[in-house]
RNA sequence: GGUGGGAUGGCGGAGUGGUUGAACGCGCCGGUCUUGAAAACCGGUAAACCCGUCAGGGUUUCGCGGGUUCGAAUCCCGCUCCCACCGCCA
């Protein structure tokens, strides 16, 4: 959420910022309400401070009649009780009247809301104006020095690659065709070396993160309220991205939703918490399984393991200071770990400077990283593939935008006393299976057998060849 | 699923109709003392919103929503959540 003060005070910034980011929200509209909304509560509030007033103006004197009417009898009593009703009166008439500007708010709030819930954050101004992820920026690339990505697969190796499906399948990696059965489209089931080598790379990512890195291992809920869906962003705008448990359905009290991403839980974590500064960074690391409905991309890469509903993720979550320099170094570090990590793994990759149109309602700044997975990319006319970057990672830095929502703030020296709203960042450690496409695809031999990266042998008992 | 208990400020915990926005303790901040620190003592310390250029003024908030009342943390109704025990169970 935007801070509603801010737009009013600047309400271009807001407009252009949803313009560059291709967000519809009628921002005109929101602050003509917000503008009745505080014409309504100013007025409400000096019919208060007036009832507040003549209240203990009134209250000992109707309190000294009660008890003369209590003693008095007949006329006298009557008497008595026409004076404590005019009294009553006046403050009568001002409680009628701050009834009606209630029910005038209550009139304005749940479209005021529902707006506020929609602007999105303004994407900084140096990020790149583009309209879809086809106008994102390539920043850097890296790559062993064993493989260069400008060249084909088979101009790098000799030999022409075989996609993670094929390779899977070979070696008994993969069951697409039960997993159909038993739960549709995109769905898989990951068979023996593969299963081991999914559980390798989590392990080896969740390992990386909180033993060298220090980030705090948590485990955290992947069905959750919608408040908490709504606190970290998603939404309302990503409503039909998410799976909904319709326990109202059959007489519960609320639904759920299955969280997308781990980052879901663990920014819920501090909802409504006023951390120490001292506290700051919270630095926090889980593993989770992620479901995605993937609306939208029906038919879309329905082929392996790129694009499926469910999956495993090791995310990373920073909380800082409301500091843009100290969010800004924290996401050069989110994304330099991964950098390691994919290093780490021989793995090439990119850096992506995410445009306008592709940061979506919460973010200030997204960086993705790539890694090249020979299987993507045009067929030739031999049906080779050229080979492509494609996503695997997406480092998000999001100001105080989600912390407002999730009414996250923090108090110390820098602060002054005040109560300020914390900074937020999160980037993927490593997401599998998808990852595994280009750990299966670049590590193939000719002859089908794939190495297995020597920092996952550890976590495969010691396993340096599939097949 | 059954039965009972509870929800108060950063935390613990008083408070059942009238300066209670809230005792007391802890924590935190400042000061005295001290070479320094600790201890002790003294003082301070909720959040949000609105009006205002400032100074300042005002409103709301004791889980949430409604009601009674001149007046509600305190009384009434509804809701949500949490805890304990029993039952079932990975």
């Amino acid at each position: 959420m935007i801070d509603l003060k801010a737009l009013r005070e600047n309400p271009d910034l807001y407009k252009e910022g949803a313009r560059r980011k291709r967000i519809a929200v009628d921002i005109d509209r929101l602050l003509e309400l917000d503008a009745d909304r505080r014409a309504v509560m100013t007025e409400q509030e000096s019919l208060r401070a007036e009832q507040k007033r003549i209240e203990k103006e009134i209250g000992p004197k109707l309190g000294q009649l009660m008890g003369r009417i209590k003693k008095a009898s007949g006329e006298e009593k009557a008497a008595l009780e026409a004076e404590a009703e005019q009294f009553r009166a006046a403050p009568t008439r001002l409680k009628e009247q701050i009834h009606e500007l209630d029910s005038k708010i209550t009139a304005l709030d749940p479209e005021l809301n529902e707006l506020l819930l929609q602007v999105p954050l303004p994407p900084d101004e140096d990020v790149p104006v583009g309209a879809s992820a086809d106008e994102n920026v390539q920043l850097r690339t890296w790559n062993p020095d064993s493989f260069d990505p400008a060249k084909s697969f088979a101009d790098n190796r000799g030999f022409a690659p075989k996609s993670h499906i094929d390779l899977m399948h070979m070696h008994g990696m993969v069951d697409f065709e039960r997993a159909v059965k038993l739960a549709g489209s995109r769905s898989y089931v990951l068979t023996g070396d593969g299963m081991r080598l999914h559980n390798a790379i989590l392990r080896y990512a969740f390992d990386f993160i909180t033993n060298r890195h220090e980030f705090r291992a948590t485990s955290v809920p992947v069905i959750v309220r919608e408040e908490c869906m709504i606190g970290t962003g998603f939404f309302p705008a990503g409503h039909d991205q998410a799976y909904r448990v319709s326990e109202t359905e059959r007489g519960g009290t609320h639904d759920y939703y299955l969280t997308g991403t781990g980052e879901v839980g663990l920014m819920g974590l501090h909802q409504d918490e006023i951390l120490d500064e001292a506290a700051l960074p919270l630095k926090y690391a889980t593993v989770s399984t992620c479901f995605r409905r993937e609306a939208g991309a029906a038919g879309k890469d329905t082929a392996g393991l790129f694009r499926i509903h469910q999956f495993d993720k090791v995310e990373q979550v920073i909380i800082c200071k409301a500091d843009e320099h100290e969010s800004r170094r924290w996401h050069q570090t989110m994304i330099g770990i991964v950098e390691e990590l994919l290093q780490s793994l021989e793995l090439p990759y990119r850096l992506l400077q995410c445009c306008t149109g592709d940061l979506g309602p919460k973010n200030a700044d997204m960086i993705d990283i790539e890694c090249w997975m020979p299987s993507r990319g045009d067929v030739d006319a031999s049906g080779v593939p050229s080979g492509a970057y494609s996503e695997t990672h997406s480092a998000s830095r999001l100001y105080d935008f989600q912390c407002r929502r999730l009414n996250m703030r923090y108090k110390g020296e820098s602060t002054g006393g005040k109560t300020v709203f914390c900074h937020s960042l999160n980037n993927t450690v490593a997401a599998s299976p998808r990852i595994l496409i280009p750990i299966i695809e670049m590590n193939q031999n000719e002859d089908g057998s794939i190495t297995v990266p020597e920092a996952l042998r550890p976590h495969m008992n010691g396993l340096e060849r599939i097949g």
